[in-house]
Parts: structure tokens; C-alpha cells; sequence
DNA sequence: CCATAAGATTATTATATCACTATATTAACA
DNA sequence: TGTTAATATAGTGATATAATAATCTTATGG
């Protein structure tokens, strides 16, 4: 059967192997505790221990510290060990875009 | 690379009421193919069919037909029948904003 | 009414993710 | 060496999501 609409060669659809790579980071970024995790990170300018995101995000130690591996695994965050803390800052700060549009979206419309 | 949104002290966190509401609409944005179709359609600019949708993504018509739904569940998108075709659109144009981040990273280092 | 085209839904099976509990590692220090 | 604080990993069962195949619905034209 004929195309109905062609795509042309030249159009500049992004690549499928781009949206491949970038929809898991996406993807593991769009969680609850995760996004908190990094708002607080953002908003705190420096790293942060374990403790600390702990308490910041209201949640359990071992849950936190999935998340945290889930979010170092993809590249978003590095971890740096000081003592026995264990400071975590954000690596990839283009995720922040994401925040930023939340943020600016924060009690609008639904 | 500098902070995309400057941060004033003071404010405080996202609240996780808002992050538990827009977190399952970006995670069911990521997705390579769903990505794909919100792509295409920003790019036409107009609304279109499933089957033009098929042909720029490349794909079977129930997983096209099973993702605009998806989309259109969300609030992404809104379909509008036309004869016997259905001719959809992006409803949300926020999300626009996920793939301008993703088009700045193409080809980008990683 | 029948056939066909365009879409939508359902069923299936495999895999992934969730929160949670329990246990393990690592480093400081007594 | 033994203890404790800080963090990481492993195991578990419930739920969610994936791609595919098969079937159903709706609208049009003959």
C-alpha cells in the first residue's frame, strides 16, 4: 500500500536511537521520591549525605538508597565518599529542565 | 554548564502532591516510541491520522493505536474523528518542553 | 445488508518496578 | 577486637508495563 503522508528523508524527526537512549533516564527521573530527591539536591547547591536526603525526602533509609543507586546508575547523580557519609550531588544537570518546567507548572491547571 | 533556573533561597520544595501527580505523566511520556509520536505531531504542527502516525513511526496500527491512548489517558493528546479517521493532536503543549530538551541533547557526548 | 477500511480493544506472556524486610558492608573509635 | 553509625545490597511478593497476535467496532460505499 502507498505511503498516505511520506516522511521526507530530510526531515529532522529526533532519531530513533536518541529516544531510546534518553527515554529510561526519563523515565527513572519521573518518580516521586526521585524528583524530590533531586529538588532538594538542586535547591541545595552541595552534596548531601544519605542522612540528610533521608530526611529531606521523608523517606526510609533503604528505600533512599535504592533510589540513589537507581539515580547514579543512569549518570543524574555522583556519589563521594567523605568518612563513612556518603555525599551524593547532581551529575547531569540538564535533568533540572525537568524540574524547572514542574516547578513552573506547580498548582496551575491540571 | 550553568543552572538553567536560578534557585532563590528561601523557597521551598516541590511538594510531593504535585510530584505524585505529574511524575506518571512524564514516565508515560518517556517512552521511545511514545516520544516518537509527540515528535511527529509538534513537527506537523496539525493534527493527524493513525495511519500517517503509523507511517512516521514506523510502526504496527494496535501498538500505535495502544500508545495514542496512552497519551490521549493523559491528557497528551485528543483525538477527533473525521469520517472514518481519527486525527489526533497534542493537547498538553508542556510536554513540548521534554523534547526541546531532548532535540539541545542530540548527538550530545554519552 | 455486505464488504471493506480505519481504529480500538482484548488476551497473552514476559519482564520490570514497587515498597518492604532483613542482612551485609564500611569506617571510625573505644 | 568489638561496637556503633552510615550506607548498601539482597530477597520477596504484589503490581505495572512491554510487545505481539487476535478480535472487535465503527463508518462508508455498493
Amino acid at each position: 500500500m502507498d505511503t498516505i503522508c511520506s516522511i521526507e528523508p530530510g526531515d529532522s524527526l529526533i532519531d530513533m536511537e536518541t529516544l531510546e537512549r534518553v527515554a529510561p533516564v526519563i523515565r527513572n527521573v519521573a518518580h516521586p521520591l526521585r524528583l524530590r530527591i533531586l529538588d532538594y539536591l538542586d535547591r541545595e547547591g552541595e552534596p548531601r549525605s544519605v542522612s540528610e536526603i533521608m530526611a529531606a525526602a521523608d523517606a526510609d533509609q533503604p528505600i533512599v538508597s535504592q533510589q540513589l543507586r537507581i539515580l547514579k546508575d543512569q549518570g543524574v547523580l555522583m556519589a563521594r565518599r567523605d568518612r563513612n557519609f556518603v555525599r551524593y550531588e547532581i551529575a547531569e544537570r540538564s535533568v533540572l529542565l525537568l524540574l524547572a518546567c514542574i516547578r513552573s507548572h506547580q498548582g496551575a491547571r491540571k
